[in-house]
DNA sequence: TAAATAGTGTCTCTTAGACAATATTAT
DNA sequence: ATAATATTGTCTAAGAGACACTATTTA
C-alpha cells in the first residue's frame, strides 16, 4: 500500500509566570525559511522516538527541565505553512517554574527569550501566532476547571503569588477573599509553618501542594 | 535540513444515536496489518490536502454526508503502534445524524457497521480502543459542557428524544423535569407548532435547534 | 505611628438536584 | 376507562460573587 509520507514536527508553547507576567520562550530562527523572525520552539521527530518523547526532548533542550505539565494542544497541518514542503506539527503546551528554568539558544537559532504574552512580535514565524493563541485559549480555560496553575510556581508560595498567577494568566483581578475561599474549598494546598518575610508588612504564610506526583493528562478533556 | 518523514493518517470515532444507544462506525479489514479485525474508518493523508480535508473526505466516504460535526481529537503516536513502519494517525470525532447516515464500506473493507459502543469487539486493530475510549470521554465531556448533543438529531425532535440521547451518551438516567429547566434555560430550541403523533398517547410538541449555522470548533477547549 | 500587605465572614442570588401530579391521546 | 407518554413547579442545598475591616510586620 502506498502512501505519501511528510515531516512531523513538534512546537512547544512554554508558559511561565515571570515579573508578574505571563510569558513565553521565543526563538529568534538562524536560518531559512523565516529567518531572524521569532518562533515558538520546536523541531523534527526523530524515529524512533514518540511524539511525547519528541516534545519532552524540546522542552529539554530548550529548558533543561523536565517532569514539567506537558499537554499536547493540537495538530496543524495546513499544506502550505511550511514553504519547505508538507510538514505538520504536532503543538504542545507546557508549563514552568521561571526559577527554574532558563531558556537555552540551540545552534540554529541566535537567541531564546522570554516574552510577555501581551506584547508579541508583530510576526511571528510560520502559523506560531494561531498556534500561540489557542495555547493561551486553552490554558485560560483549563486554569478555571483545573489546577494546572500550581505547576508555574515554587515548590512554596504564598497564597498572593497564587492569586497573582491567576489574574496574570485571565488578565483580570480576582477578589481576594473569594479567590480565598475557593482555594480552600479545593483542598489542595498543605500550609506550612514557615512565612515569607519581606518589607514592611504582615509575613504572609508558605504553602505547598499537596499533590506530589501530577499526572500527565492526555488532554484531560 | 534533513527530517524523517512519515506516514500520516487520519481516523474518525463517528457517533449517532440509534435504537437509544450509542454507536460508532466499525470497519473489518480485507488487508494486512490486523486483517479481518475491526478498525476506526481512516486512511492517509493524500498530498495536497489538509488534515482537516483529509478527515472530511473519510467522513464522506464512509457515510456519504458532509457538514456534520467534526472535531479533531488527539494525535496518536507510538513508534510501534502500526505494523507497517512509522505512522501516526490524528484522530478526529464526528457526529452525525443516523437517519441520514448508512455505513458505506469501502475496497478495503468487508464491511462497515454501527457497533454499539457498550458492546465493542473485544480486539480492535491498531490502537483504536485507545482512540475510541478517548473519543467517548472527549463526547461525554462536551455533552455536558456544550450543545454537541443536538448534532445527534435530526432536524425536529422531541424533549424526550433530547433527553434520551443524553442519557445514552452518558449511561445514566437524568430527572425529566431538571433536564427540561436545564434545556430551557439555555434558549437554545424553537418550539415548532407540529407534534410528534404516535401511540395512544399525549403527543410530544417537536422542537428545532436555533442555530441554522453551527460553527466548526477546533476544540473550544 | 504610618505604611504595606495578610487574613478573614456575611449576605444575596443563582443553580443543581430531589421529588409527584395533571394533561392528552388512542384503544 | 385504561394505558401510555407529555408536561409542569417547589423546595432545599451548595456555590459564586459582591463587599470592608482587622492583624502583623518594618521603618
Amino acid at each position: 500500500m502506498y502512501y505519501d509520507k511528510i515531516g512531523v514536527a513538534v512546537d512547544i508553547v512554554i508558559f511561565t509566570i515571570k515579573d508578574n507576567d505571563l510569558k513565553v520562550i521565543l526563538v529568534k530562527r538562524k536560518l531559512s525559511p523565516f529567518k531572524d523572525m521569532w518562533a515558538i520552539p520546536g523541531g523534527f521527530i526523530r524515529e524512533p522516538e514518540s511524539i511525547e518523547a519528541a516534545a519532552m526532548r524540546e522542552l529539554m533542550e530548550e529548558t533543561g527541565v523536565k517532569d514539567v505539565y506537558l499537554e499536547q494542544l493540537y495538530t496543524f497541518g495546513e499544506p502550505k505553512r511550511d514553504p519547505r514542503g508538507r510538514i505538520i506539527t504536532v503543538a504542545y503546551f507546557a508549563l514552568v517554574d521561571s526559577t527554574k528554568v532558563k531558556p537555552i539558544a540551540k545552534t540554529d537559532v541566535y537567541e531564546a527569550e522570554w516574552h510577555s504574552v501581551y506584547g508579541l512580535p508583530k510576526m511571528l514565524a510560520f502559523d506560531h501566532e494561531e498556534i500561540l493563541k489557542y495555547a493561551l485559549k486553552r490554558l485560560r480555560y483549563k486554569l478555571e476547571y483545573t489546577t494546572v496553575g500550581f505547576q508555574l510556581l515554587p515548590d512554596r508560595f504564598t497564597l498572593t503569588e497564587l492569586q497573582k498567577v491567576y489574574e496574570t494568566i485571565l488578565n483580570r483581578k480576582l477578589d481576594k477573599r473569594n479567590f480565598r475561599k475557593k482555594i480552600s474549598s479545593l483542598n489542595l494546598l498543605k500550609a506550612s509553618d514557615d512565612y515569607k518575610m519581606e518589607g514592611a508588612h504582615r509575613p504572609a504564610r508558605l504553602y505547598s501542594f499537596k499533590e506530589k506526583e501530577y499526572i500527565f493528562p492526555r488532554g484531560v478533556i
